[in-house]
DNA sequence: GAAAATATATCATGCCATGATATAAATAAA
DNA sequence: TTTATTTATATCATGGCATGATATATTTTC
């Protein structure tokens, strides 16, 4: 890991295009990725163990969180950072899953409600209560390797 | 955002399976996932515009970093996380485009090394300078809802 | 030399995500 | 009111991602 600080009067947040990159920089880059996953890993074993993966629990997760417990298929993909059709897919697998169901809205008959079965209840609640810690374990790690990057990026 | 200390004299770290919980969980757990979307997004969008998605590049990242700039297949799919089978097809892909290629190892002819064509190395040192500030941006939302997970799991 | 472990690879499968496109309903404009 | 636009949902085709199951060749161990 090389450090040493650079003469550097230059632009301070700015990378010089000239100048080979601090490899630290690519090991920075690599390292928050890792770490994410390793952050995530827990999570996704558990997950996968009851059934659904990473992306429908996030879904379940969104839908609980929603006003009267039910949400928009657009507002979902908006929280969740998809394209519209994107989340109709993942609607898709949790209703034929069991865990969601589509409810036509009665106001807006352009619109429908995304809502949990109970079998979606119980499972939402069942993993956020087990998640905590497991993913707490390599919290340190992420934060540290962010950090990291916080640090390079100012050497520049 | 519900809070409001309990008073609970019970076991700290540990949630309790009888009651409730805390809906701020949802939103925590909910909340860090979006960060962490956040994060990436930069990174997703510069990357594909150049041509390969995240998951490429984390590897060209970790060819890269790797000593000599080789990394056997086994060893890349352990620093990411994958199955060998899943790092297999990703080389193909990375092989397929022109930014990496397969080099048998003299030495084990079991073995495969991978490394970076040219244009692998044009383009993920030119990905890496252009990174780091753009994910950054997002980088204190990740820490405040990673920060705000682990006060959640405080509160059992 | 036989058995076990290691390294890579292929096949089938399913989820994830996008672009392109379509349909229906609500809203705005003419 | 008719037309045009926007909004919400959905389908189809495509390609990357990731796993389980399985196969082959090489190395190592006994």
């Amino acid at each position: 890991m090389p450090s040493g600080k650079r003469s550097s009067r230059s632009d301070e947040n700015e990378v010089e295009a000239s100048r080979p990159l601090d490899s630290g920089i690519y090991e920075g880059l690599a390292g928050v990725r890792l770490a994410m996953r390793l952050f995530l890993s827990f999570s996704e074993a558990a997950v996968s163990e009851a059934g659904v993966t990473s992306q429908q629990y996030q879904a379940l997760l969104v839908i609980k969180v929603a006003p009267g417990g039910q949400i928009m298929v657009r507002d979902l993909a908006d929280q969740m950072l998809l394209q519209h059709h994107g989340a109709v897919q993942l609607v898709d697998r949790l209703a034929t899953a069991g865990f969601a169901v589509r409810i036509p809205s009665a106001e807006d008959k352009r619109s429908v409600l995304i809502g949990l079965t109970s079998e979606g209840e119980e499972l939402v609640e069942r993993l956020a209560r087990t998640h905590l810690k497991g993913m707490l374990a390599n919290e340190r790690l992420l934060v540290e390797s962010l950090k990291r990057l916080r640090r390079l990026s100012r050497l520049g």
